[in-house]
DNA sequence: GTTTAAATTAAACAGTTGTTTAATTTTGCT
DNA sequence: AGCAAAATTAAACAACTGTTTAATTTAAAC
């Protein structure tokens, strides 16, 4: 796994990031890439071998930053419902920050057409599960979660309620008044944030 | 607006329906679509005038049967948290039904390439949202509900999840051993729903 | 300064794209 | 049957697609 790229390979890759998550990967092409690039057409192909070769490295590329694990809170001294929150906060906080790649990961990934082996990032996604499930289970055995929960549930739940909110821009935009994208994005850290960790902390701990 | 499609038509809104939803509307070409409707190419210039227009006569046939409002159960003599519950059933048993039109939607309005103005769909979001913040407020002046939800948050913790786990399938395939479509299929309306339905309860009710 | 490899370029490539044309067939009507 | 409109077809269209070529420029090493 080669991973010395140079200024100008990465300058690609981002061009093609931004171009990948608002016109999808079909609709941009290697032209499009190499106009706001200012890069011959031809150094993609020189540099990455082919489109489809593109669009793997930049989700290694982009995706390797993200690795690290959400494990480690899990031995810090708190509450398990602070480190639910923590954790939702972490882990909103840092998917905002790469909406891009996570744009492109979202449409490629559901299409039938790539398949885009991703069994790194279905491991993190695993392992962030298993960390979930282990500050679950300490506070289902501390008695302050109920314990009829279903875990692999909760992602769905907690990221959903992101990506569902960022793909619906347009209409909560309108609805919430939240004109600027500072006003959004702050929203999404502040409010929307908020809102998901309340859902979970009810969801764990209402009883009946 | 012109609603008289006859049976050709409508098989190509078909065909072009599922081709979009698994390839995208860029990753689908229209001789895929008259291979797999089995007519000519030039069967959907001569019908719908463009590809693209033939987007907007699919999206618009295809929600035209989505229009009937969930108002109606308003006025049942239900509970409050039970009228929810029924009205997260129904939404997500249509979209359920209709995985490959929300797909599209979900998909193509969310690219910059494509304007795609659903206007009459963002008043059926707009009326959805008013028939729940209805029941939300009914309970709240019962005094059952809580009285710091923002409201507008509530559709995408709800259809969120849903389509967080319909966008993973192959990861929730796996983690929760549901092999085939019918049993996926299962336990969304089981499981899946109920715990939508806990979500939201929960949060409504839960105090602190 | 010469040599060698890497980077960059314009041009050409073959295949695909959406769309149009013009001819042909089918249909419905009298 | 005869006729006009609609449906269907194969073929051609120009523009665009990803990719390759071969020539040229730049950079690095000696």
């Amino acid at each position: 796994m080669e991973n010395d790229l140079n200024d100008k390979q990465i300058q690609i890759l981002n061009v093609a990031e931004m171009l990948f998550a608002e016109k999808g990967f079909d609709g941009t092409s290697i032209r499009d890439i190499s106009k706001v690039a200012k890069i011959n057409v031809a150094m993609v192909s020189y540099y990455f071998g082919s489109k489809e070769k593109l669009l793997e490295s930049l989700v290694l590329f982009k995706t390797s930053g993200l690795k690290e694990r959400l494990i480690n809170l899990i031995d810090e001294n708190l509450e398990p419902i602070e480190k639910i929150n923590k954790l939702i906060a972490l882990y909103i906080n840092r998917i905002n920050c790469n909406k891009g790649i996570y744009r492109v990961i979202h449409f490629e990934l559901a299409s039938k057409k790539r398949v885009l082996e991703l069994e790194s990032f279905n491991e993190i996604k695993k392992s962030n599960l298993k960390s979930l499930e282990l500050i679950i289970r300490e506070g289902q055995s501390k008695g302050i979660f109920r314990k009829d929960v279903i875990i692999p549930l909760l992602t769905p739940t907690i990221l959903g309620t992101y990506f569902h909110f960022q793909m619906n821009k347009p209409f909560f935009e309108e609805i919430l008044d939240l004109k600027t994208d500072e006003s959004y994005n702050n929203y999404v850290k502040t409010d929307l944030t908020k809102h998901i960790q309340q859902t979970i902390k009810a969801l764990l701990i209402y009883e009946n």
